[in-house]
This record gives C-alpha cells, sequence and structure tokens, in this order.
DNA sequence: GAAATATGGTTGATATTGTCTACCAAACAT
DNA sequence: ATGTTTGGTAGACAATATCAACCATATTTC
C-alpha cells in the first residue's frame, strides 16, 4: 500500500471511528444532541461575543448548515441570542443556563472517549500529532 | 484550550477539510464519483475475492450502506460481479474495465490532495503520523 | 450623499452519508 | 433435522453537507 493509500485510509478510519465512538458515549450519557451539536456548543462556549459568521469560519461549514444547526440548538433551549451592537445584521450567541449545563456532561462523554483514544500514548507524541495534522490542515487550506 | 480539544479538533478539521479537497479534485477531473464510491473502489481494486462483507469490515460502514454503495458502483458498469464459489449468499465483485480507466483518474486527483497535504513534510513525520493515527485506531476498536 | 458592491444570515431544495430494523437464503452448530 | 448465525438486501428515517436565491445591513466607490 503506498503512502498515498496510508495517510488517506488513517484520516479517513480514524476522523470516522472517533466521531462513532463520540456518538455513542453522547448517547450513552443520554444527551439529546448530534455529533455536530456537540461541536457547536463547545464553540459557542470558547468564543466570546460569537456569531454564525465566527463558527461559519472557525468550523469550515456552510453558513446554511451552521443557521440551521443554531436554529435547533435554540430551540433546545441549549443557546440565547442577543443583538449585536456592532452589526444590526447579527446576533451574538452564547450557551444558556441548561447549555452549560449540557455541555458539562457533554465533556465528561467526550473526556471518557479521548482517554481512551490517547491510552498508552506520552504527552510529546500527541503534541507531535496534532501538530502535525496543524500543518497538514494548513498545506490544505492554501488554497 | 485543552488537550482533549486539541486533538478533537485536529481529527475532525484535518478530516473534514481533507474531504472537501478530495472531493473538489474529483469534481475537477470530471468524474462522477462521490467520495464513498471513490473509497469503496479503491478497497475493490486493492481486495482479491472482494465481497461486499469485506469492505463492511475493512471500511466500518454498515452493511447497509455498502449494499446500496455497491449497486450505484454496478449501475454505472464500474464494477461486476461473479458468484462466490465458497458462498452461495455472496458475489466477487471487482473493477470492470471502465472501473480501473476511472480509478486511474481518480488516483491522479487524489494524488494532488495528498501531494499538497504532506508539502513541506518529511518521510519519517508522515510515517511518524500514520503510525500514531493507527495506534488511537486501535485504541478506539478495542471494545 | 447616492449608488454599487459585499456581507451576515435565512430559507428552500437537494445531495450525500449514516443508522436501524426486518427479512431471506445460505452456512454453521447442535 | 433443527436451531442459530451470517451475508446481503430493502425500507425507512436521521444526520450532515451543498448550492442557490433572497433580504437587510455594512462597506466601498464615485
Amino acid at each position: 500500500m503506498s503512502k498515498e493509500s496510508d495517510i488517506r485510509n488513517a484520516i479517513w478510519q480514524l476522523a470516522f471511528q472517533f466521531k462513532v465512538s463520540s456518538k455513542k458515549a453522547i448517547r450513552q450519557y443520554g444527551l439529546p444532541l448530534n455529533g455536530m451539536h456537540v461541536r457547536i456548543l463547545h464553540m459557542i462556549g470558547a468564543t466570546p461575543a460569537c456569531t454564525a459568521n465566527r463558527i461559519v469560519l472557525a468550523s469550515g461549514r456552510d453558513k446554511a448548515q451552521i443557521t440551521r444547526l443554531l436554529k435547533e440548538l435554540e430551540g433546545m433551549s441549549l443557546i440565547q441570542r442577543a443583538p449585536n451592537p456592532d452589526d444590526k445584521r447579527s446576533q451574538i450567541v452564547s450557551l444558556s443556563g441548561k447549555g452549560e449545563a449540557l455541555m458539562a456532561r457533554a465533556r465528561e462523554a467526550e473526556q471518557d472517549v479521548v482517554t481512551r483514544l490517547l491510552r498508552g500514548m506520552k504527552k510529546d507524541e500527541i503534541d507531535t500529532f496534532v501538530g502535525l495534522a496543524g500543518r497538514m490542515l494548513d498545506n490544505l487550506r492554501e488554497e
């Protein structure tokens, strides 16, 4: 198997299995969230003055998709919106109290998966992996 | 940002961007294939006595999904089926002449993406990444 | 200051990928 | 011979992704 196949398979298989494991963990915790919900909630929690556009930029996803996801999260009362003082077109979204509580549980669920993922790995190996992944991502984005 | 967030983001963002770039390349080559089509065709090309079940096991995907994908590829005359001499329930699938030709083009398209992905990276860095990814994948599968 | 262009967000429509269940024929175990 | 498991298929639905068109607002240009 060529180098090309190796790297492609590695990324493809790892990402899929990781997603499946995370989804299973979220489900086992009884959380009413999908993968993208959790990802978006993490971003909202970690981003001051968070707007839909910032999530679009940070995630690389289509703005239509992000708009829909935010609507679902709003419908579940996990986030709240406030007018953006700097731009009448947009709103600042933030986690609601319920959203915060739910995200705490989600973090636990995901922590379990990451612990399994990284078992037997040294800190510098993890850092190496993240660093290499970052460089590859940068390479792809240069276009 | 915690170690947990780092690794999760790294895998998530890299996999997505890689998929998007690959899809774009396939499209630019004018190939009538989706991501999963290309993946499956690769597997068929690389697997002697290939059955649906072997693809299910190798890819981790649902057998219903694999069945549908194979049907689509058959419909596009990219693969052909022959009775499995060892098991009357299953068929051996292989690339047709047309499938071989199309896969040659797909490999070119994907080669371009991998070349960009790996730009500025040494062979041992790539091997390290693939090795680390493999270990993580193994960790997740242990359950 | 008005007009043109770009941007943030929304909606509609559709495509692609994924998941779960039930079923049938065949293979395997008892 | 019977019961259980397996390979594959089909139905139904869920989740994720993409593209286009639109509106209100912001920015740029003249």
